[in-house]
DNA sequence: TGTACATCAGTGAACGCGCGTTCACTGATGTAC
DNA sequence: TGTACATCAGTGAACGCGCGTTCACTGATGTAC
């Protein structure tokens, strides 16, 4: 029944994909540990062989869970290069579109975990994590944004909660005309204005 | 034992507004109806005689989260009678403070319920109330903010988003210096301009 | 390279716990006369 | 207004359930020689 090294690793990876996946559809509290090993095809007991507990599960799904918006931005950038406005706006396209608002578990963790951490333990290893992957985003949004201006951080700041703000009500009035309006107010305020 | 019609009025009365406070602070599944219980001194059997389940209390309770941040743009208003942009600036303020985003349990509900609806049952009751909700805030923004441009509604929409995303993420990051940065951000940009 | 043995990844029954809900019971309230 | 009785708000023990976690066990993997 041992598994060898090479295996083990990889369960590990499956293990912290799928609570990436599941913990932004459902929440930390949303997954029980029978189900998520469930969903890597294993039985709940080995899970503490990789993990001390589902606390300690957190930070690494979390950390795990922002990797995935990174890869919105660098595609979009990869797709225009040297045309941050191109970038930009393909960004924002991307990222307040229905599809983005019906599949959280591949998207957004700054949205998808903003209202568990609101609700967490200050200073726990979850909210470092989450605080971390924030950062990173405000810190990519800025580079990409416009280093132009002395207040280009503040305009990061104030985007991020804009795009935030949108698609986490988009989400929550889903099913009624006002979710689809909100991704394209939203899309229409922060699209950077054509020359 | 059994209790007079008006005191038991006042207790499902009491049961709501605590439900109100814990379920903004918590979320419905943090709340147990053991606990929701005891905050109004009772103990949990005596619940069912005001509510067929905890699912039915929800979108009551919701209803009454929301009239709070009501209250916020009234109060405002009120101390600023016939001064739209004092009304918004107070109303903006109040908002994107400390205090508020450290007591949710008292402020916006589209707020503090953003994170759970996000992940509620599409039609369900208690997101019906929800949106309802949302809707009011942003027509009632949208009557304080500006009936001036034909599209205020989409103006309204971007800037409950912007209120709703920073102070969630101020929430999550609370502890953090990026928690006040981003009050403060999504303040200046959405505060009206002075003349 | 083969062999003997220790290691340990994964299994699944079992634990204590708190949950939502039910229900027999109590006794003050409300009603009928 | 008083009295007899039905009603029903609230109590608290008990239910079945799924949770996080533990642990004896299995047997393939890794290691020592």
């Amino acid at each position: 029944m041992r598994s060898s090294r090479q295996d083990t690793e990889k369960h590990r990876e499956a293990i912290i994909d799928a609570a990436a996946k599941l913990v932004r559809e459902r929440g930390l509290d949303g997954v029980s540990v029978p189900e998520l090993m469930a969903e890597v095809g294993m039985t709940h007991g080995g899970f503490y062989r990789h993990f001390d507990s589902k606390e300690a599960l957190a930070p690494v799904a979390f950390a795990r869970a922002f990797s995935t918006v990174d890869n919105f931005l660098q595609a979009a950038a990869n797709n225009h290069p040297d045309d941050q406005d191109g970038t930009l706006r393909e960004f924002f396209q991307t990222y307040l579109s229905p599809k983005h608002r019906d599949d959280p578990g591949t998207g957004c963790a700054s949205t998808a975990l903003a209202g568990d951490m609101a609700r967490a333990t200050p200073g726990a290893a979850a909210q470092k994590a989450y605080v971390c992957g924030v950062e990173q985003m405000v810190r990519e949004l800025q580079a990409v944004q416009g280093s132009d201006s002395a207040d280009s951080h503040q305009q990061a700041l104030v985007t991020l909660s804009t795009m935030v703000g949108a698609l986490l009500l988009s989400r929550a009035t889903r099913g009624n005309a006002i979710s689809d309006d909100l991704l394209s107010a939203a899309l229409q305020a922060i699209l950077p204005k054509p020359d």
